[in-house]
DNA sequence: CACTCTTACGGCACCCGTAAGAATC
DNA sequence: GATTCTTACGGGTGCCGTAAGAGTG
């Protein structure tokens, strides 16, 4: 019995699935399955159910999952030991919204890597709702995403809060500064997919102030939106700080909406079962450097 | 990390000894002086000072033996899922006195194949006090020995109270049935070492009694010492059972002794750190088959 | 037919034990 | 010099990934 084969069974089983469980431990899925075949031949025990098409787990299994649990918990707590209050090592998969991408990001990756330098991040970008079902699955360790979860097995806690604006090129608008119904008739409204977070926030204020968009463009690249927007093509949303930045350029000028559109909360995701020191100590450098004012100087 | 690791610092740390630590995991010390340095490479602590003759637990080694321990307590546990209420497997060094080697050992043994098919038995036979100290040194897993053990680090559970009676043959003492100061001074004394429990308990016995010895003959061989009492040499100690069984064979006779001697209570010793199921089932499997009044037939 | 897990197999790495070396008492 | 632990080294086992196979829905 090893600790690499409970390793394995842990994923595994808390996944449901081998493959997804091979990926996040970086191993190939023939090695997965055999380090559980391996176990189950030590503890004379058939851990999953094979009969069907996904393997299930058995009722030795599950009781052998509480255990696996302790055991590579206790694992990381003995590896803490010796890097008391210091960094972490290992690998660390999460995901983050474009939003994210191109403000602080790039701050995160520099501010792990200065505290924890054995780390390896492997970000991933995309949008909230893929994000939150691959930290379910496991495949991600954490997303930082806009909204609490609604899946039980996924904890979430409030990071940052990011209120928006309008934004429009200046010879879209005129001199006209605010959102009514005839603007948005008028003109394009250039969102995100609609399961990104803001997206979703915006639908729920036309939605709730009876506003409806005459034509609707969507993009799944927040650089293009922009570009779309300084273009004149149509009016869009950024975070607060970023117009001040881009008006300044006069590429764009801010527009106000009545009532205001509401501030989007963004939370740290990850499971409730995965209680690796990893996590809090990425949770800390997120607090840290969460900002999604400034945008990255790269577009 | 491996468990494998963890086990050799674990017993290298309870046992002071890399060398025992070794010989208890069945195991070379050379490899074992490697899993533990490549534990320390994993964990990038020194869990021991070899600067002395001897290596020393470090700081952080004491912060990691609790954890090891409940590591491996886990590793125990999900062995023994499996096996719910069947046996155990694996190897068990134990010991006892030569008076449980001559009657229910090999009922111990029968008893514990049939339980446990897969559990290898090294048995041991030595005086008490040599195993009371090989136990606390952790190259046994348990000992029977008379009474309880004085060591903190040892737990004793007691699992028999053997009376003994005074044997001589009837050459030797007449028609006389009892034994008094005088025949005491006329014949020999027939005892098993000192370090031995029925010896320990006759010292004593004498010495409340205010009665002394003549001649003393201590044999290290209990067989021996049976035959120098049938061959008349002197008088001597066993237990109830025994006598009625030699007297049929009209070899000795039993004399009394006012007080009588009391009754001396053996006990199942291991290391109270040690808490291995193992060790509950081989407990339940002496209880099961002690019984110090049936000599085995082989003598 | 897409998907998931198992099996076969070649290659490489790791781990073990023997034996010799270094250091302490 | 005896004891205890470390280091060097050859040999064998075991583990990994690739790729093909079997079974399910």
């Amino acid at each position: 019995m090893t600790l690499k084969q409970l390793e394995a069974f842990y994923w595994a089983a808390s996944v449901a699935s081998f493959l997804l469980a091979a990926e996040r431990l970086h191993v190939s899925q023939s090695t997965l399955s055999k380090r559980i075949s391996e176990l189950e031949g030590q503890l004379r025990m058939t851990l999953f159910d094979r009969s069907g098409h996904r393997a299930a787990l058995t009722e030795a299994g599950q009781q052998l999952l509480p255990l696996a649990r302790r055991m590579l918990g206790l694992a990381d707590e003995m590896r803490t030991l010796g890097t008391e209050g210091g960094g972490v090592r290992g690998h660390c998969r999460f995901g983050v919204g474009e939003l994210a991408a191109l403000t602080w990001l790039p701050a995160l990756v520099a501010c792990v890597r200065t505290l924890h330098p054995e780390l390896v991040l492997e970000p991933c970008v995309d949008l909230g709702a893929a994000l939150e079902q691959r930290v379910e699955s496991g495949e991600l360790d954490f997303a930082v995403v806009a909204g609490y979860s609604s899946r039980s097995s996924i904890a979430s806690e409030a990071v940052a809060k990011v209120r928006f604006a309008w934004a429009a090129a200046p010879g879209l608008v005129g001199q006209r500064r605010s959102v009514n119904a005839r603007l948005l008739q008028e003109t394009a409204l250039i969102t995100m997919p609609p399961a990104a977070g803001p997206t979703r926030m915006l639908e729920h204020w036309l939605a709730v102030n009876n506003l409806e968009a005459g034509r609707r463009l969507t993009c799944n690249n927040l650089a293009a939106i922009a570009s779309l927007i300084a273009a004149g093509v149509g009016i869009g949303l950024f975070p607060n700080g970023w117009l001040r930045q881009m008006a300044d350029r006069q590429a764009v000028v801010e527009l106000r909406s009545r009532p205001a559109l509401p501030a989007l909360e963004y939370t740290f995701q990850w499971r409730r079962d995965d209680s690796r020191p990893l996590l809090a100590r990425m949770r800390e450098a997120v607090v840290e450097t969460v900002d999604f004012t400034k945008p990255s100087l790269l577009w």
